[in-house]
DNA sequence: CCTCGTAATTGAGTGTACTCAATAATGAGT
DNA sequence: ACTCATTATTGAGTACACTCAATTACGAGG
């Protein structure tokens, strides 16, 4: 077995790699297309040629195959931002910067809002498995960053109440952005909803300064 | 037709009246034994003694199903504790009474924690339908609570802070039980959690004072 | 080039949520 | 008592997520 070297990963390693970017794109295209919900496991097995059983090897439930679409997704988004600036200069108040901190989902919600929401429910609520597991990994780094935004000087959180408030924050904003969805968000914009949310977190974060 | 009057409601309602409450109860039985994912809804329809399809006239979906037990358990739970101080006479903190206020929760998540979680997930992300909006409509009137709470003299918030603060607390309280349940709560105890996300909202719905 | 253990692939099979056309029961009107 | 429109019930049928025993493809060692 060759160690080291990455190089000529033979003929079965490309062969995997290239079968799982198919049941990907084909993943990818169908949620879009057609919404998680009315996307079936077959039509993903059709569209990237492979029998369906082959599907579940790559991704062992359905709601796996949406994390592992979620999560190429998001490494894509972010190798695409983080390269030009390394690690953005940060402009404007705390709130402002959390704010640009979880823009991306909103902007998912915008563009996919029914594959989207299916993925914060699986955030939330989903079993535990590895495709899900590395989104949460994610998902954590996002807290970690705004919970440093809480803890520094402007507002000045303890390190717990800036976990805590990270918390509230990635979870109320996912749970929100569902709310608009099912338009259960009366006359007003989410993003003035999703502001307050974050307004009231830090405010409440530095206030046990 | 009978008005007024809501005696005699005739052979036929009472039929239905008794199938629903042996579905209700059978229900309740199996999830309560085998939990929500591992009772079938044929299991439900053998035990209730009706066929399957007619458990789907008084519950579309079997999360329905789900929110038609939570909600007859919700009401029960409700009717046995408020009959004898008319409306709890507030002791303690802000912080303290809110608590108070979520504790049924609390104590559904120790008893049935798979169901609960089950209820969690569908109050956050489940679809628009009757039983669901009967729970929802429960959950504004707990948050209707929690924002009274933020609004008195002792925190003093804006209406506006206090409903944000309110759903930020039954939204952040659903996903950490939940949270908890899965073991991802490192040593910490759930209360002592639950207490910090509290203390956090009633500090920053406070602070915009 | 051949052999053979290992790992990937396959698709028919299974369980279950949900549908719906047919049937049965009800009760208002006569 | 009978008719008949309305409404509830039924259970066989459908679609789909997921399983698994059989098959195929690979590649390391000779």
């Amino acid at each position: 077995m060759r160690h080291g070297q990455a190089a000529a990963p033979g003929r079965r390693e490309r062969a995997k790699a290239d079968k799982r970017a198919r049941i990907l794109a084909a993943a990818l295209a169908l949620f879009e297309e057609r919404g998680f919900e009315r996307t079936s496991m077959s039509e993903v097995a059709r569209l990237a040629d492979v029998a369906q059983g082959t599907v579940f090897q790559y991704a062992a439930t359905k709601a796996e195959l949406l994390m592992m679409v979620a999560e190429a997704l998001w490494g894509a988004h972010e190798q695409a931002n983080t390269a030009p600036p390394r690690s953005a200069p940060a402009a404007g108040d705390a709130a402002a910067q959390i704010a640009a901190l979880i823009s991306p989902f909103v902007a998912a919600m915008r563009r996919w809002p029914e594959p989207t929401t299916w993925v914060a429910r699986e955030i939330l609520f989903g079993a535990d498995m590895p495709h899900r597991q590395r989104v949460l990994g994610r998902v954590e780094g996002l807290e970690e960053q705004i919970a440093a935004r809480l803890r520094d000087d402007r507002v000045g959180a303890p390190g717990a109440a800036a976990a805590t408030g990270a918390r509230l924050i990635v979870t109320g904003v996912l749970a929100e952005l569902n709310r608009s969805r099912q338009g259960r968000i009366d006359g007003e914009d989410v993003d003035v909803v999703l502001r307050r949310l974050i307004d009231l977190v830090v405010a409440g974060a530095g206030a046990s300064r």
